[in-house]
DNA sequence: CCATCGCTTGACACGGTGTAAATTGACACA
DNA sequence: TGTGTCAATTTACACCGTGTCAAGCGATGG
């Protein structure tokens, strides 16, 4: 577990990715991932333990591709409140997309693995991170809507924001990938910025 | 399967329903059912040929005791657009943490079985009215925000007021039901609803 | 008396995960 | 030339939960 190689790690990883990607329906099994790997699918488990510190171990290597600080920089660097939570959506918007497979079966191991929860709720609550940096920024401003403590209006945005309702959009409803984002900044918008001038 | 006696049936079916609200974790197998029932497994495939026909059929059965027509009247009856709008959130917001373990079950088979996720997707859909339903009431009422459309307003507060999105709010988020109604009514006015006299 | 009904017992197949042990082929270093 | 070690292979098996199958059993009733 300590001694492989690296390089054949980084293969079973890319394997799964791609398999994910190509979004064979659902059950992406060790087996398959091993065989696209070109493996056995014992050797899988020298190098992961089990499915689920593979899928973990995926999302890590995926991060990695994806260079999440870079995105997430135009939010960071927003000079007023409004900017930065309409920059934030934006970069989470485009993010989604490009982790939904990996994070559907991580998702999916969530109730039967508990390192998969720990995993995935991690992430979460670092995504709520971004979503409560906005909103503080907003509050900063003078601009949260007065009806809206920071600690509720983050529960909401970090909720609105979450995969399940990108799918629920992007699937079931079919609005197109430019659609929710600039839905959801509207929403975000409405629902969290208070008037300007009152006059 | 056409011959069994009815009344161990709904044994069955309290049984599943019991375990689930019990919340017992996770997975509720076929034994832990059949033990709970009184009966060996084998019996519960007399009744209910795969888990997950038994799940659903647990689903048609908690809705026979829960009386959903009679919740939407308040929502059906209402006489403004707005009023019918905070009275279906109300109402589904109050049914929701009572099919909640159930539908949880049925959630997790979804992308395993396909009845399953008919069944789902079905239950979805009819939810997906009463929200199409309040929106219009509120178009017609001319109090709809002009930035939408009904069909973008309705897929909007279908996603709202989706299953994960209470969970997430009430578990993760820790709010009170109580809390999680009114802060739903309050987002869906904002969201929605115009400002009445444009000065 | 015999049939049928509702259920029991016991056994087994399948799919997927995870474990274990013996084996192979390659490379290194002495 | 061996000897060691290391990655990976093959084969086999255990476990769990679902679903299938067949034989049997006790009550009820014509």
């Amino acid at each position: 577990m300590s001694s492989e190689n690296p390089e054949t790690r980084e293969r079973i990883l890319k394997a799964a990715l791609d398999l994910l990607q190509a979004g064979r329906g659902q059950g992406v099994r060790m087996s398959d991932i091993a065989k696209r790997a070109g493996l056995s699918r014992q050797a899988v488990y020298l190098h992961f333990p089990t499915r689920a510190e593979l899928l973990i171990a995926a999302t890590h290597h995926l991060d990695g591709l994806l260079d999440v600080e870079a995105r997430l920089q135009p939010s960071r660097t927003a000079t007023s409140g409004v900017e930065r939570l309409e920059a934030y959506i934006a970069a989470w918007g485009a993010y989604i997309p490009e982790i939904y497979p990996m994070a559907r079966a991580l998702l999916a191991m969530r109730d039967s693995d508990a390192a998969a929860a720990e995993a995935w709720d991690r992430r979460m609550q670092d995504m709520r991170e971004g979503c409560a940096a906005a909103i503080d920024a907003l509050d900063r401003d003078g601009r949260l809507a007065p009806e809206q403590t920071p600690e509720q209006a983050t529960d909401l945005l970090w909720t609105l924001l979450s995969l399940r309702n990108w799918e629920q959009l992007t699937q079931a409803c079919g609005w197109p990938q430019d659609r929710y984002v600039a839905a959801l900044q509207a929403a975000a918008r409405r629902l969290f910025v208070a008037e300007p001038a009152p006059r």
